[in-house]
DNA sequence: TCCCATACTGACACCGGGTGTCGATAAGGT
DNA sequence: ACCTTATCGACACCCGGTGTCAGTATGGGA
């Protein structure tokens, strides 16, 4: 079902850029915005068009490499997450990310869903809150 | 903690529009978005404007008197619900809602954030899938 | 019933995240 | 090297939503 992070698709090219966004994100642990990834890139000296940034994560999105979640303004914020099924916990202030596994939940879920005639379960588990550090 | 749904804020005037606005979340029982209420109501001969749904529509939803739902492309979404803590199995098809509730899942999200230090947690769950009515 | 302070309305300009376009660029197979 | 074509990125554009502000209407008081 899931396939391993370094995965070769036909006809797909190796670019500068594209490189460049994949080692970011790697260094980064939370979650962050197209812009936020555009800004730190132009910061280090990347020459990368924002379009291109868009695009990338987008596809890396779809493809199943990078988690996606939007901010409660409606901004699709990414990250580089284990490729176990998992729900994160967020910190509000901070954005420190904690991924989180609940086997009951999805359980619960699934009978839930079951119950009610529905077919073809998806969810969407998110917990945020304040981290201790954010707390001082 | 949560107030009763005639709540008479001093300084709020009922006017038309909001009555129009009201009226309408009571009929429907599935998410809308403003876009789409506001478009009903003229459709029914109400005369009001995109900017005023837009501003009643968070103003219910600041006052906890509906429930928002972000779809995936962003867009708010609304609904009048129950006044009980609950979440939502939406049919991605027609829209069907229903309102479910999951106690392990409270006491999970609770307990899973507190072991990592968390605190002022929230959380947001919601069950996608396809109803039965829209597999035929 | 009339008055009036002011909450509300809504047309319009504007904001910001994100997408379509398309000529220029550069992978990478041969 | 050469050529096909995926990719890039500046730019125009889309669209949900918000700020503005002159005009309107509510409702507490006289
Ligand atoms: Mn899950
Ligand atoms: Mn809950
Ligand atoms: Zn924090
Ligand atoms: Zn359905």
């Amino acid at each position: 079902m899931t396939e391993s992070r370094p995965t070769v698709v036909p006809g797909q090219r190796s670019t500068r850029q594209r490189a460049a966004i994949g080692d970011l994100l790697d260094q980064l642990d939370d979650f962050r915005s197209a812009q936020d990834i555009h800004e730190e890139l132009r910061r280090r000296g990347e020459g990368i068009g924002l379009t291109t940034v868009y695009r990338t994560l987008q596809a890396l999105a779809d493809a199943g490499e990078i988690d996606v979640l939007r901010t409660s303004a409606g901004e699709a914020s990414y990250r580089r997450c284990s490729d176990t099924h998992h729900h994160h916990l967020v910190c509000r202030v901070c954005r420190r990310t904690v991924e989180v596994e609940g086997p009951a939940v999805e359980h619960w879920a699934e009978k839930v869903a079951v119950e009610h005639g529905f077919a073809q379960i998806d969810h969407t588990v998110e917990i945020i809150g304040t981290c201790s550090g954010c707390r001082s």
